[in-house]
RNA sequence: GAUUCCGUAGCUCAGCUGGUAGAGCAAUACACUUUUAAUGUAUGGGUCCUGGGUUCGAAUCCCAGCGGGAUCACCA
């Protein structure tokens, strides 16, 4: 049950209306089409010839009649294409009425309907492109209109479709009446299918890991935990597929990667949903060193691929992607942005530190942890062109090997790009002992209140024990790299179905449940024109004033029904 | 989670210090054979987010709730 709009109601009767002329709103058969809207725009003007025969379908996006003849516009996958219809082109001479036109096109068809047309291409007087309609059959009718979002050619747009909440909600919506947001789609897709092709060229392979998972290891996140009937265990959704693809190059491939679904049960913002897609990928027999120049490339590609330059326009800066970028160390960065050198400071020191620069910390924080709210607090927001910042405190990465040279620091980078971090990337630690040492430390600080220190995963331990070979290992959040190429701000943009709280929807009573209180059908008009739409909205009413404002909705409505009786309303509430 | 702004017709939005809700587009009806966001004329369309309170009277003021945006905190 729900109610409906008048607009939603015209619908509906147009639907009926349909039907009794014999044509079915929703025909089984397929459609032909032999062109797209972009491909006339693009090569009708040099091809004429190619254009005389055409067949096309899309929906109905406007409408301006003119007595015997139309304009409309169609919009397919492409874009849209204006249709000439008219009358005495699209209807049998030997239908008097003209039914076709008059009524099925005039009176029954609207904007949001699919329609397949067939006829030749033309120009306007007004030099439009414009299809000239021959033959012209309904697809699919929409009984809820569509927003009508207006544009002039110089591109401005009036009255349109732009509450996010209801372009989110309703994306498909917000992808018919807004075409220009399936660009970012478009492109997204397009970033992971030349990273697949670049992975696939070089010989690795794509896999998948599991999602439901025992131990919840890899990231320090908090999980999305559920549980499964049959083994009556608690499961926990992946934050990180990483120590299930180095097991896998423990197993003997050379080189793996997986997109996928991660989940992390934490705060909802413009840059965070609870589920994002991710890209690690694990190369045995390299180091940290070779991935920089690996990622280097790989956005090369990727960037020339989608805007066919390396460089790309993001808010008010030019970021260009052509390799190699700048190299910084965690230490020597800090000592940039802020003149203070803390690579040789101890916890107490870096307390110090922090509060000079009021910069809030507690007592959970460890010296990696610490260091890490310095540099994004100082650094992190200032490097605008693509950057390594490299060799990570220990404390702060439990899963990368130590630095070859450097005591105390591992061998990890991450890529920042418009002050934002794009990549993480180590040479990943192979030594079981030492990575058992290092998960004993995340435990130490879980016991602080570190509510997102890795937990110990006793299989992982066990295949390292059986010899990982020197491996480098990458990830890349797909959503922010989307973000970055597509110059958008929200994660929520990037996303088809970004999560939203669920809708309200109330509970609306039929007619049914109205009569099954004791209500005449009769009387129903009345009581939803008082706006009792549910039993407890009906219930809620006294008894003298529910039969005095029925009786005088009935007078209001001038219903030529009996009106109920006292004993009778006393009786809807019983 | 905190702060703050917002929620009015299918859509985009007005609505002043409280007095029975308005516009444009969309819809409906009529006229119109080459129009370009926007032809003309007429008509219909509302749980002013929900629930309380103040008041003779609430879209408007107050409180609570729901949903969303923005900023901040945490996280990728």
């Amino acid at each position: 049950m729900q109610l409906l709009s008048e607009q939603e109601i015209e619908r509906r009767k147009d639907r009926e209306e349909l039907m009794k002329l014999g044509i079915n709103p929703y025909p089984a058969e397929s459609f032909d089409i032999n062109v797209t809207a972009a491909d006339i725009h693009q090569n009708y003007e040099n091809n004429k010839n190619d254009y005389k025969s055409i067949s096309i379908a899309g929906r109905l996006m406007s409408r301006r009649i003119m007595g015997s003849a139309s304009f409309a516009e169609i919009q397919d996958a492409t874009g849209r294409l204006q249709i000439y219809v008219r009358r005495d082109d699209i209807c049998p001479e030997d239908d008097a009425n003209k039914v076709l036109y008059n009524t099925v096109f005039k009176k029954l068809l609207g904007i949001g309907d699919f329609i397949g047309v067939k006829g030749y291409i033309f120009t306007t007087q007004t030099g439009e492109i414009s299809l000239h309609v021959t033959e012209l059959k309904l697809l699919s009718k929409a009984v809820k209109p569509l927003p009508v979002v207006k544009r002039d050619e110089e591109g401005n747009v009036y009255d349109g479709f732009t509450d996010p909440e209801m372009r989110y909600r309703q994306r498909y919506v917000d992808l018919t009446v807004n075409p220009q947001y399936k660009d970012i789609f478009i492109t997204r897709s397009k970033i992971i299918s030349t990273m697949r092709r670049f992975f696939d060229d070089n010989g690795w392979l794509e896999v998948e890991t599991p999602i439901l998972q025992a131990v919840h290891g890899g990231a320090a996140a908090r999980p999305f935990k559920t549980h499964h009937n049959t083994l009556d265990m608690p499961l926990f959704l992946r934050i990180a597929n990483e120590l299930y693809l180095k097991r896998l190059i423990v197993g003997g491939f050379d080189g793996v990667y997986e997109f996928g679904k991660m989940f992390r049960n934490e705060g909802m913002d413009r840059t965070h949903n609870p589920e994002f897609t991710s890209m690690e990928i694990y190369v045995a027999y390299k180091d940290y060193i070779w991935m920089m120049e690996m990622v280097e490339n790989l956005l090369e590609d990727v960037t020339q691929r989608i805007h066919g330059k390396t460089t790309v326009t993001v808010g008010q800066n030019q970021i260009d992607f052509a390799g190699p970028y700048r190299k910084l160390s965690m230490y020597d960065s800090i000592k940039e942005y802020t003149g203070i050198d803390i690579s040789e400071m101890n916890e107490k020191q870096l307390r110090e530190v922090c509060a000079q620069m009021s910069i809030e910390v507690d007592d959970s924080m460890g010296r990696g942890k610490l260091i890490d709210e310095i540099f994004g607090e100082k650094v992190e927001a200032n490097l605008i062109q693509p950057t390594y910042i490299t060799d990570y405190p220990i404390e702060m990465t439990p899963l990368a090997k130590k630095h070859r040279s450097k005591a105390g620091l591992v061998e990890r980078f991450e890529l920042f790009v418009n002050g934002k971090e794009i990549a993480n990337a180590y040479s990943e630690l192979n030594d079981p002992i030492d990575q058992r040492e290092r998960f004993e430390e995340q435990l130490k600080l879980a016991e602080r209140g570190d509510d997102e220190a890795m937990a110990m995963d006793e299989d992982f331990l066990r295949s390292l024990e059986y010899g990982m070979p020197p491996t480098s290992g990458l990830g890349i959040g797909i959503d922010r790299l989307t973000m970055l190429l597509t110059n958008q701000h929200t994660i929520q943009e990037v996303l088809f179905f970004p999560q939203m709280r669920p809708e309200k929807k109330v509970e609306l009573a039929t007619d049914a449940d109205f009569e099954a209180q004791g209500i005449r059908a009769d009387l129903l008009p009345i009581i939803r024109k008082m706006n009792i739409h549910t039993i407890d909205q009906l219930k809620g009413f006294d008894a003298n004033k529910l039969f005095n404002d029925v009786c005088g909705m009935r007078k209001k409505l001038k219903l030529e029904v009996a009106n109920p009786t006292k004993e009778e309303v006393e009786g809807w509430l019983a």
